[in-house]
DNA sequence: GTCTATACTTGGATAGAC
DNA sequence: GTCTATCCAAGTATAGAC
């Protein structure tokens, strides 16, 4: 194979697409003139919209889990590895290619296309409160903690953040929404 | 004038198809559909889809913060009334009928329609750093943390606690994210 | 103010030729 | 596998009658 093959130009493109403007946003057409395909390639390779967007979704959602693996899976402390985590370098304007198809009536409403989103973020929560235990266990937080509920809090955190940022369009608020949390987080780590 | 005229229905409509489908995904003949208005009743009244999605989006807006402000405005400490705005009953699954629009693309590239909803955002976040900052004075919080972050942690866990929800298509995660915050704010005062 | 008719574009997909 | 032609509904709006 030459160069990269229009069944996965299209997946490519919609997930550009799906992160810029959604399921309901999304046509066909935008996606075929997207991906420099023609309508009959496009219907070729997939039965229509529905089935290349779960592909495209589908492959997000593993990007981003492993994207989180690359932090939270690194050296240092747990804090350290949230704090990587959440500092990490975004592209906070464009929000986030999972979280935003929550927004979406017909992605939440469909159970095989919520199921990647549900997913994805149902782990992301759980890896993250396992190295919160860690860091209970290593003694650098409060044995009582509810690690479970501050995962949530963590994961909140970074989409809300992405929330206010495109209302402000500008990326202050998501960095505001990081440093509070983790000046509260660390002032706990003793 | 007996009952509700017109013009309000068409606006309600708006409001509650915006909540629901986002600008992007809410045609004019659904509005009039749901509002029992005509076409030519429509665009009596206003010039098209964006002037009466701007009217919904400011009073939806103006709604919002006179909603916090019942919490926020209340009795108790600062921290009471923090964890009774967080605490509130709320339509989780639903999301955030403001916060929802930073995820549609047509509103957020329009200036006027964003205008609204990032101001709700940030005079939701100003007020919530006065609350914080009365807190502050009055010694429950430590006198170090940055009032400023923190509230836009506070608005952060609320619109991402939305988030989680609907991709698990239900209101735990929601739940659990308010816990870890207040859990985290509440072990600060002391 | 509201109704119906009309108009043009786009969305989403199928059919059949190459 | 890809292209073009075709199809029908929906989106968004204007025109003019009542």
């Amino acid at each position: 194979m030459l160069g990269v093959d229009t069944r996965n130009q299209l997946i490519d493109s919609t997930r550009e697409l799906l992160w810029e403007r959604g399921y309901v946003g999304t046509s066909p057409k935008a996606i075929q003139q997207h991906a420099g395909a023609g309508q009959g390639s496009m219907y070729h390779h997939f039965s229509g919209k529905r089935e290349l967007a779960l592909e495209a979704v589908r492959r997000s959602a593993d990007e981003l889990l492993a994207a989180a693996e690359a932090q939270l899976r690194g050296p240092g402390t747990a804090l350290e590895r949230i704090t990587a985590y959440l500092r990490r370098e975004r592209e906070v304007l464009r929000g986030c290619p999972i979280g935003r198809l929550t927004q979406d009536p017909e992605i939440v409403a469909d159970p095989e296309l919520r199921a990647p989103v549900d997913e994805t973020l149902t782990r992301l929560r759980a890896r993250l409160a396992e190295v919160l235990d860690e860091g209970k266990a290593a003694g650098e937080l409060p044995a009582g903690l509810d690690t479970a509920a501050l995962a949530a809090t963590v994961v909140a955190v970074l989409q809300g953040g992405y929330v206010l940022a495109r209302a402000a369009d500008a990326p202050e608020p998501f960095d505001q929404a990081v440093s509070g949390v983790l000046a509260l987080l660390t002032t706990h780590a003793r």
